[in-house]
DNA sequence: CTGGATCCATAGCGATACTG
DNA sequence: CAGTATCGCTATGGATCCAG
């Protein structure tokens, strides 16, 4: 932790793997699923195929109006399918794509940094807010 | 992938991770760290102590409004160290805290994820995108 | 060099009303 | 039931100017 700064430009660390590259990449990411509701709306999806007001219910507290829009953008994205039953009244299934499914290990392992952390988090934040003016 | 739903109410499934509060927590903390430039500051800092505009021209585009408020918010949040040495002009150098090098590994997880499926995305997004008027 | 203060444009999101 | 359309509020973020 004491000589690791001399002159390493733009090429980065060889040992991890936080290149410049893949951060960015990172962040796209994290900028797409860190809406408000995206991960919720996945995490429901996690138990099986779900019925628009089913998910709606399940999150209690989201408007039809942004569930729409985050079941939207996870079709677009080829993390969920939307499957109509063309019945009256209509009905639609929104499930998990291989690749929606994928990204639920990733994302339970930052849950489970949050669940360890969350405690030390709020600590060190109610310790800025008490110092700060 | 079959037989998987018949009453489990508020209950959750067993095998899995994702209960309802673990998924809040991952919601807030992704909220959190999904904005447009917290984790590249992140990654940027994992690379060793560094001063302001070192990581300012780091990233290259970032305003340095937005740089302080993001290293505020991390400091606020201890993950990074905030040191001021008081010489003239000014120096200051930031340097993530064991709590944020603990964040390093969950996200490079989804730097993975993001690196292999990405691809799959962009070509799941343009197929929606000509189809969908 | 490090940042605070302002102003402004845009994006995200909720509330409500309307439709097949 | 599963949306679409519209409105308005707030948060986010960039540009610019000022200060220790």
């Amino acid at each position: 932790m004491t000589a690791q700064r001399k002159q390493e430009g733009t090429k980065s660390i060889p040992g991890t793997l936080h290149v410049p590259e893949e951060c960015r990449q990172v962040s796209e990411v994290l900028q797409r699923i860190g809406d408000k509701w995206t991960v919720l709306v996945v995490g429901e999806l996690g138990g099986g195929p779900r019925r628009f007001n089913e998910i709606r219910r399940g999150l209690g507290s989201i408007s039809q109006r942004m569930l729409t829009l985050t079941l939207r953008g996870l079709e677009r994205d080829g993390l969920v399918t939307r499957t109509v039953f063309p019945t009256v009244p209509p009905r639609v299934d929104y499930e998990l794509t291989k690749l929606g499914r994928s990204l639920l290990d990733p994302v339970n392992q930052l849950g489970s940094w949050a669940r360890q952390n969350q405690p030390a988090i709020r600590q060190a934040r109610e310790k800025f807010d008490a110092v700060a003016r």
